[in-house]
DNA sequence: GTAAAAACTTGATATAGATCAAGAGTTTGA
DNA sequence: TCAAACTCTTGATCTATATCAAGTTTTTAC
């Protein structure tokens, strides 16, 4: 389970072996069974965490109990609340498994650490962060200007092997659309 | 001008004397007119730029014309497009200015060299990052959550002075409405 | 292996917000 | 300083998507 990160690492970053097993020496490993919580609204969130196998959805619940998808994560990328995990404030988020789960933590005083001690490991840090705010950016700018149909066709464009692993209720919230619309959405492209 | 840019820096870095010279040495001035450009369309961005007067506005035009702005930027702020900037391919955005504007420029290579040489650069500029995703996570969780109104009520909830220095219509397309629709939500909570 | 729960589909109807249109204010620049 | 060009408002109508409802299929858990 611990070489799925390290070849991550190994990939992302020129580390010496010395520096590779410092930051194994700070990994704990997780588990998470399909529909377990990673991070429940009201916790403050203080760890960074890599998946190396399974799926995570990150969600709101709204006053009338709507759950709406933020994001989901899969192996080989990180999760977590960035906001909770900075501000140290309580999270609005949920987090939690859609498949059976398996993630590296880190505590964040020791993620520092590491960012600190190791400039690769840094550089790594910053270029992943550089690429989540693209990638917001673009969601953001999808959201603006796309048609419900546009933004299925989009997604499943950008994220090939989601759809056939997330279920559909929780892509449509991702979407901002509602189960019924993708559903229809569906049923007419597959006409195309 | 600079003077500007050098509070700022002092507020949020620990610098020494001669870091903040060397940061002032590679530091370029601009000023931009009313409704000119800074960034075209297809364009490559090779900066990072910081508003020390004036403001903003980034958007994308669709194929049928309509404009859809991304994004407002004012003093104290960086404006460019990351993207187009780290990965080094044309721009889909458009920046130009709402107002006469006032701007420091790094060439790229400069502010990574920076980044490089004083730590506490690299630190300041992460931070900001940071924020920036953080702030993107919370615009897409609006956008998927709120309605016209609320989106509203929550932009100049989060943005106050924004509304009066920006036209309507530019802030409708930011909020991804239409400017009719704007101007309804005004006149209804105007009367609460 | 099977009952219960969850996920998906389909149809009928409702609605938030878009579009179209036209008038009133406001800003801009020669 | 005044005409042209924006910007905002208001009304009438339209439409993409939501909501409600009921049936079907798939998954889950004992």
């Amino acid at each position: 389970m611990y070489e799925i990160f390290q070849k991550y690492l190994d990939e992302k970053a020129e580390l010496t072996q010395a520096e590779s097993e410092r930051i194994q020496s700070f990994a704990i490993s997780k588990k998470l069974r399909k529909r377990q919580y990673l991070l429940q609204e009201g916790d403050i969130w203080k760890y960074d965490a890599f998946i190396t196998q399974g799926c995570v959805r990150t969600y709101t619940v709204d006053e009338k109990g709507s759950e709406h998808v933020n994001s989901f994560s899969i192996e080989n990328w990180w999760t977590g609340d960035r906001e909770s995990l900075m501000l140290q404030q309580p999270s609005r988020f949920n987090i939690d498994a859609i498949e059976d789960t398996e993630l590296i933590l880190f505590t964040h005083e020791n993620f520092e650490l590491l960012c600190r001690e190791i400039p690769a490991f840094n550089n790594m840090v910053n270029a992943i962060l550089q690429r989540s705010f693209i990638a917001a950016q673009n969601r953001i700018q999808a959201s603006l200007t796309l048609t419900a149909e546009e933004k299925y066709l989009n997604f499943i464009n950008k994220y090939p092997g989601f759809a056939s692993r997330i279920p559909q209720t929780m892509i449509a919230s991702y979407l901002g659309m509602t189960p019924e619309t993708l559903s229809r959405i569906r049923k007419q492209t597959a006409k195309k």
